[in-house]
DNA sequence: CATAAACAGACCGACGGTCGGTTTGCAAGG
DNA sequence: CCTTGCAAACCGACCGTCGGTCTGTTTATG
């Protein structure tokens, strides 16, 4: 029968694709290698010729979903001329930007995430994250120690703080996405709208700024993000 | 042959204590039932009649160890007559102090949880206690919303923004723990103990506190929990 | 046409979990 | 005090499935 033959690089693209709907559908435990070399259309022999191990496919998806992040910071980052504060804002309000335009995958991802059988590769994903991040809030954090944006007594450690905040929104995020169509969508919307809130405000106290000075939300984000029907 | 019959409650408090060992010893994937039940002498039959799969065990062996925390800090809200600050300050000072009356034991166990092949069981205990600990937090910073110790828009994400915070010195922790015995356990420590140093500060600044207010760290803290040899 | 990379698929050991049956403790009835 | 009945504790052989291996076969490429 007529093999397919991809180039390595193609192949193993093209697994991770899979892999990822498949994780991200069933769970990472609940995906067995048969599904995914189903979906892939490929042998045994062929997935492990191209990893060593399931796990592997785990590792190089998440490490895939953190590169976009990565990209849009380092956008950021190219930009000369600013201060570390506005080069602050302007990461998140990328990172923001990039939800919003992809606001389906991106509720879809967090709908599937937040199942109790998905923490294997939500614990995972998240993890990779804040390691792919981290060296630029350190770098971002570090600069405006030096210009006066921030008073922080060390970058690498505030940059970390930062990145642990993250967390707080998760539960709001859930409730959100779990009220859809039960009719308290938009209370939970308002809970999760405060709970973005607070997290800007705490990253401006985090960094020795008055309150409301970095801006993590925009009026409006949330209910762009997951409208309330009826 | 003899079987040992013991009560439900017996059997199963022993049979966690054998998977505690376990799961921290070798992790929780690479610790089969078999291994299990061979350490705990007992069958498959008599184990799957107590638990209905091996992940209650991870379940129940997580909440066990929560419950230590919980029962440290429910101690403190007992005391009458606190303010919310001192009441904050003291369990701190409590599971503070619990670490350092069993040091061994906790170093033992934050050596094997931050061993990559244990990140599940890291995962679960971590998030285990910070469940229980939440509505405990939540309660000592909504009476301090009232007698003017913090200020806070919101009691319970700001609860959720001091235990995110934990996992902050995790990194300086496991740094600290695998310099021991290569020369500069000198360099670690100081490490972890300016990041805990970090940490106390940024619960200040998200309750709206002076630098310094909260005691996260004594002085010597750290070398009294990890000697440098030599 | 040689060589290596890409792929196939039968096969394996081990694992989590099940199931029908057995043993024990215990309480009620004689 | 002794049956007797019964539920709870326990046994261990067995099963399906899973991740991973291994021996080859097919395709691209220089």
């Amino acid at each position: 029968m007529a093999r397919s033959y991809l180039s390595a690089d193609e192949r193993r693209e093209q697994i991770l694709d899979c892999a990822q709907t498949l994780f991200f559908t069933k769970g990472f435990e609940a995906t067995t290698v048969q599904d995914l070399i189903a979906a892939a259309g490929v042998s045994k022999g062929g997935f492990y010729h191209h990893f060593a191990a399931k796990e592997d496919v785990l590792e190089a998806v998440s490490q895939r979903l953190a590169s976009v992040s990565v990209a849009l910071i380092e956008e950021v980052m190219a930009i000369p001329g600013l201060t570390a504060f506005e080069r602050l804002n302007q990461s998140l309000r990328a990172l923001r930007q990039f939800k919003s335009e992809h606001a389906e995958g991106i509720l879809a991802a967090f709908a599937a995430l937040l199942r109790p059988e998905n923490m294997t590769l939500y614990n995972r994903i998240n993890r990779v994250n804040i390691e792919a991040a981290l060296p630029l809030f350190t770098q971002i954090i570090e600069a405006g120690q030096e210009d006066g944006s921030f008073d922080v007594p060390d970058g690498h450690l505030a940059a970390q703080a930062l990145l642990a905040l993250g967390s707080i929104t998760h539960d709001a995020v859930a409730k959100a996405i779990a009220s859809k169509g039960t009719g308290n969508g938009r209370n939970a919307n308002t809970e999760l709208s405060a709970a973005l809130v607070w997290q800007g405000i705490a990253i401006d106290r985090i960094l020795g700024l008055p309150d409301g000075s970095i801006q993590f939300v925009e009026p409006g984000f949330v209910d762009a993000l997951l409208p309330v029907e009826g």
